[in-house]
DNA sequence: CTGAAAGCGCTTACAG
DNA sequence: CTGAAAGCGCTTACAG
């Protein structure tokens, strides 16, 4: 509560006075990584500056490197749990590389033009690591123009380096799943088409449909969102079909719980009156009342290795896009139905 | 894919050189907020600025002004709904104020230690809003000793300002509700007590049943988590129990709903054959297969209180703690109870 | 209004 | 090893 008459604040100065030595000495003592050493100049420095809890002004020292050592990241927002482990798997990865993340939320600007990174831009980000990207997003574009390193993921571009799970082969590996189980009248609640994600996991899955004899009819693909009101609306929609259809993929997680919440109310129990899978594989799954076969993502290492990624190319390296495998995980809501 | 030639970066001396002005001018030309004006030299500086696409650097700036306009927040993680919430409120908060937040998930550190805020203070920013305090921390005190500006939000401490959902009030709110329809034989979930959010919420509880003479017994309060899979345990524990309780207080949402999903499994029906009561009504409790019944929190009001109470303090404003209240939202699942 | 200078707190070649 | 100087990109009192 009570706030400390504000002391002067320590720099490099105050210890270089005190120690009684040149500035320039005290920040070589300082150097990180931090050489072991008996000089006794260099340790007097060391143990005062401990004692006065100097820590060094980051905003002086990158603005003399010319390096800030900090990578922006853009997020949709992060209430949605697959966008908050993603980012913490970012931020992760970016500590241990000694980097330091900035995050924007784009739900909290206005608008989500290209301007949406110019804050990371004035705090001179060393690269920027794109995780709300949608289909015609000038962002990528801009950045290219400007010469800052930056890396899709989770969401893929048509034109940019992007580290995702690959979507096509998720929306393949459930629909295998759906076929093997003998299913041919399935339907697909396809999120937000304007993200890759989306797109990808839709056209995967009737592909794989497709492979397996099944085409899946244009008015079986409901359109929904990445959350769990959409799913409920969504199985208040199928509840309308003359006749239900025996398999749902669903895209996403919350969605999938949200059609398992509404079509139980109906009396439609998933897993014995209709399989469902969800993707992403989040927590909640396996916790649900009737556990969710789902496409699990390693959101975790996605993010770590978008920073991997990031980090070769601002160290000039050659990379390439990186593809992780998605994995599907079964559970009673698709393995209890009878066919 | 491809990344332009890093071309010479555009800085206000580029700027003064191509207008041929000095640098003060083009300073002045380009302060924040932007004067309507009809000189020329302004309007010629401010255009060319546009076209070269310019970002002043904001960390020359910051040195110089010796103002980051930069928060500092610490959360646990991101992952959990609650503190994700309580961010966004803060980061739009922060933004509509000219100022930006960096934020540190303290899951991703080694240690919990006062050095968890050492990044943050590096970047010279003007406050912290702590929102993963425990009890023993020793965060507040090194930073009240330090002279920097900071709030406790959603959590308290002993002897630091804060913004918080008044949570005594919540527990008693959940108390009478449950007294009203005649419960006696109750059980209390009670979250980590190392954070203050779960220790007030069961000390409200208690308080709240005992004012209307019902005594909890100790027995009946069982340890748990923030999360899906302690509230199964927990479920699993009351389920070995002599005898069910008619009601439960879950002090957290996905707590609740892991109650209720293992409880189901075993056959016994929430709102049925038990009432239910959640914490801070996060989207997922009115979706859940039986709507929940929570004690409401106003987190993203939180996050926003908690943004104006440290800029008040930043300011040398005088200010004081914030209680916001909390309200009870009565679902299906202490509804239907036969009693 | 504009220019010239000083300085924010660091880091780093360059001498000694 | 240490000191002295220059400079990163801004901003801002001070002159003119």
């Amino acid at each position: 509560m009570e706030k400390a008459s504000a002391s002067e604040p320590v720099t490099m100065a105050t210890l270089a006075r005190q120690v009684g030595v040149h500035i320039s000495t005290v920040s070589r003592a300082l150097q990180e990584p931090r050489q072991e050493t008996s000089n006794r100049t260099t340790l007097k420095i060391r143990s005062l500056a401990d004692e006065l809890k100097f820590q060094p002004d980051a905003t002086a020292s990158r603005l003399r490197k010319g390096r800030s050592r900090l990578i922006g990241v853009t997020v949709p927002n992060l209430t949605d749990p697959v966008h908050a482990t993603t980012y913490e798997g970012i931020d992760r990865e970016a500590l241990s590389r000694g980097y330091s993340t900035m995050v924007i939320m784009s739900a909290n600007l206005e608008d989500l033009s290209p301007a949406r990174a110019n804050s990371l831009i004035r705090s001179r980000v060393e690269g920027i690591i794109i995780q709300d990207t949608f289909e015609g997003d000038q962002l990528p574009a801009s950045l290219r123009e400007r010469g800052i390193p930056y890396v899709l993921c989770l969401r893929k571009g048509d034109h940019d380096l992007s580290v995702a799970v690959d979507d096509l082969l998720g929306g393949r590996l459930a629909a295998e799943h759906l076929a093997a189980r003998g299913h041919t009248d399935v339907a697909v609640i396809s999120p937000d088409s304007s993200v890759s994600t989306g797109r990808d996991r839709v056209e995967g899955f009737l592909e794989g449909m497709r492979a397996h004899g099944v085409q899946v009819d244009a008015a079986r693909i409901v359109p929904a969102g990445f959350d769990l009101a959409s799913g409920q609306r969504a199985a208040e929609a199928i509840l309308g079909w003359a006749k239900l259809p025996t398999a749902i993929f669903a895209c996403n997680d919350l969605t999938a719980a949200g059609l398992m919440f509404r079509f139980r109310e109906a009396g439609v129990e998933v897993g014995r009156d209709l399989a469902l899978i969800g993707y992403n594989d989040i927590e909640i799954a396996r916790h649900l009342p009737v556990p969710l076969t789902s496409v699990a993502s390693p959101l975790q290492e996605l993010g770590s290795q978008g920073v991997d990624t990031l980090i070769d190319l601002i160290e000039g390296k050659t990379t390439g896009p990186v593809s992780l495998m998605p994995h599907l995980i079964p559970r009673a809501s698709t393995l209890s139905w009878a066919g």
